[in-house]
DNA sequence: CGAATTCATGTGAACGTTCACATTTAGAGT
DNA sequence: ACTCTAAATGTGAACGTTCACATGAATTCG
């Protein structure tokens, strides 16, 4: 059906191995026959078959985003599109395969199933955002050889562990100075679920504010949220019943903080009048929030570009230099914080 | 390195045909020589290559899902998420790899690309998310006996294509009509831009619910938009400032609706108050509108649901009936629409 | 009990490339 | 013109599977 690379030789008069040249390396072919055998390549429409390549190669020109997320989870996901984007592109750029890969892990852990995507030659190598990952699967990916970058800090630091990650505690460091440094004594934290190293690196950072200004932590809340706007609303809403409720708010990210400003609202306050808001990481939800967030900027693009770039650099080269990167973070000072009054 | 079937077959005992068998045909095989193979790959932790099996079966069992934005793009794009990943999960389900696309187009069009990924074997078939198509490139690829399923109706009816899609013009009928069954007269359209099918749709479903009523069409505006919260506040706000605004606006989708209310908002108007909105379709953005949107309720997990289950079986069987399928939608009343005053 | 039949396993070739090496052709240098 | 080297092209084998067929063992039946 579809034409071979023995086919388009047939054509031009030259054997196989000519053709193969003429795609890999033209400049070792003769102009003549250079200009003949891409005459017969156009002619016949030829594509060649990569699966073929790969087998010949050895070599898997594919990288694959690990996700482990329901449909209902990713509905209101918007760091997935910008990273899943990021790394296709770059994958584009640099003739990489991208597959998705959103399936649950299996009882016994990730790695069994990174473990087979690689050894089947599915994957040349993975890059994986997982909200937290156990420190058994992680040796024994390390273990298989298998090539992987993680997205987002592993929450114990081996030394093998390939990473990038926005600096959350810095993120939340800045947030919460900033809310101290206008006069509030008495911020929450509205964090994700305990057990992620997002949530340690928030209140390490969280904590770290209130140190360094010599405050008492008594006021300083911390509450824990699934990162979905329900679970932030409720979490608000419990936290501004209390007799002594905070007055301002550090959230993990702005669809949260909508959350939050909701709960306010409804009881009639006002942000940044009684109540105000930063946001420590932001993707598009804050994008349509009124008053405009103040929040710390954190490049998520930048995240898939690294991970990229490096995955697909260490599948072509064996020696890559260790990637174990935070990224920087700013506050971008909006509208929904105020001096407490 | 990594152990082949031969290397299975000597420990075992037996030849590699035979470890073949057990792998996709263990019926066929003596139970205890069964046995024998599974416990050689199990010591070997063999898997076999699939990139040698596709080569051999002349098969490729994986699909692509094409959806032409760039990360700006993306990043408030809620259709993604639920589209990728339920395709996604389908596939895992079947076996099938997921590739993900997002380049742009080149200059001559989509059809290039396509054929390029299909005849290098890079997919089996493709998913299209497209804004728009050509017609040009459709019949291409019909020509080139590219299996494609486009997600969303194409603007020109072939017999060929096939596509899944909601029913957009009957989501903005409804939408329109549960307005103007409120006593609404002058009813605004939010649509996208007027070259896309979307907008044809819903412009269509819009002016028969005011004929079905015998109402003038006078008052009753369209305004275009690029899908995004900005614009949709911008025209919103145009729309306010005519002499005889609209009481109430029909929005292609709930981050339009958005706009909308932040443009009313913005004017102390209040929803529903003195404007009653309802989205004519739905994704994840009005989940945390207040109030509550009404809106018409589209199930898009259910397209990538059925373009991948398409896809998939007719990359494995030749005799797929066509899949053109407008799936219905329903009005679902919440709390942004009143009767008009 | 021998032939016919079924069941179980093995063998060569093929899928479409690329690699390593062999061979041919062309381009000098004297 | 004649070797010597360099450039250009061709050939067999390999990558790891599966397919089509061949072979051999076990079962059935008259």
């Amino acid at each position: 059906m579809a034409s071979t690379i023995n086919d388009v030789g047939r054509l031009a008069g030259v054997s196989r191995q000519t053709v193969s040249r003429a795609l890999n390396d033209p400049d070792s072919l003769h102009p003549t026959t250079l200009k003949k055998v891409m005459r017969a390549i156009r002619m016949l429409d030829y594509h060649p078959n990569i699966t073929a390549r790969n087998l010949a190669n050895r070599s898997v020109r594919s990288i694959g985003l690990f996700m482990p997320f329901t449909v209902e989870q990713m509905r209101h996901n918007l760091f997935f599109p910008v990273i899943s984007t990021s790394i296709c592109q770059h994958c584009a750029e640099n003739d990489f395969m991208f597959q998705l890969f959103t399936a649950a892990p299996e009882e016994e852990g990730f790695s069994g199933l990174f473990k087979k995507l690689y050894y089947q030659k599915k994957v040349g190598g993975l890059i994986l955002a997982l909200p937290s990952i156990k420190t058994r699967d992680i040796v024994e990916l390390i273990g298989s050889r298998i090539p992987f970058v993680l997205i987002g800090r592993p929450a114990f630091d081996l030394e093998l562990v390939h990473y990038v990650d926005v600096d959350n505690v810095q993120a939340s460091y800045m947030a919460t100075r900033h809310l101290l440094d206008l006069g509030h004594r008495s911020v929450a934290l509205l964090s994700a679920s305990p057990s992620l190293t997002l949530s340690e690196d928030l209140l390490a950072g969280f904590r770290k504010a209130y140190e360094d200004k010599g405050i008492p932590t008594g006021k300083a809340y911390v509450a824990h949220t699934d990162l979905t706007f329900g679970s932030a609303r409720w979490e608000m809403e419990k936290l501004l019943d209390l007799t002594d409720p905070p007055t301002a708010v550090v959230s993990a990210d702005d669809l949260l903080a909508l959350g939050a400003v909701r709960a306010a609202e409804e009881r009639g306050m006002s942000v940044p009048g009684n109540l105000s808001i930063v946001c420590a990481t932001h993707n598009g939800w804050g994008d349509i929030a009124h008053p405009k967030f103040t929040y710390i900027a954190t490049g998520y693009e930048q995240l898939g570009h690294l991970a990229s770039n490096h995955m697909i650099s260490s599948i072509l080269k064996q020696d890559m230099p260790a990637l174990r990167q935070i990224l920087p973070v700013r506050l971008v000072e909006c509208s929904s914080t105020a001096k407490c009054n």
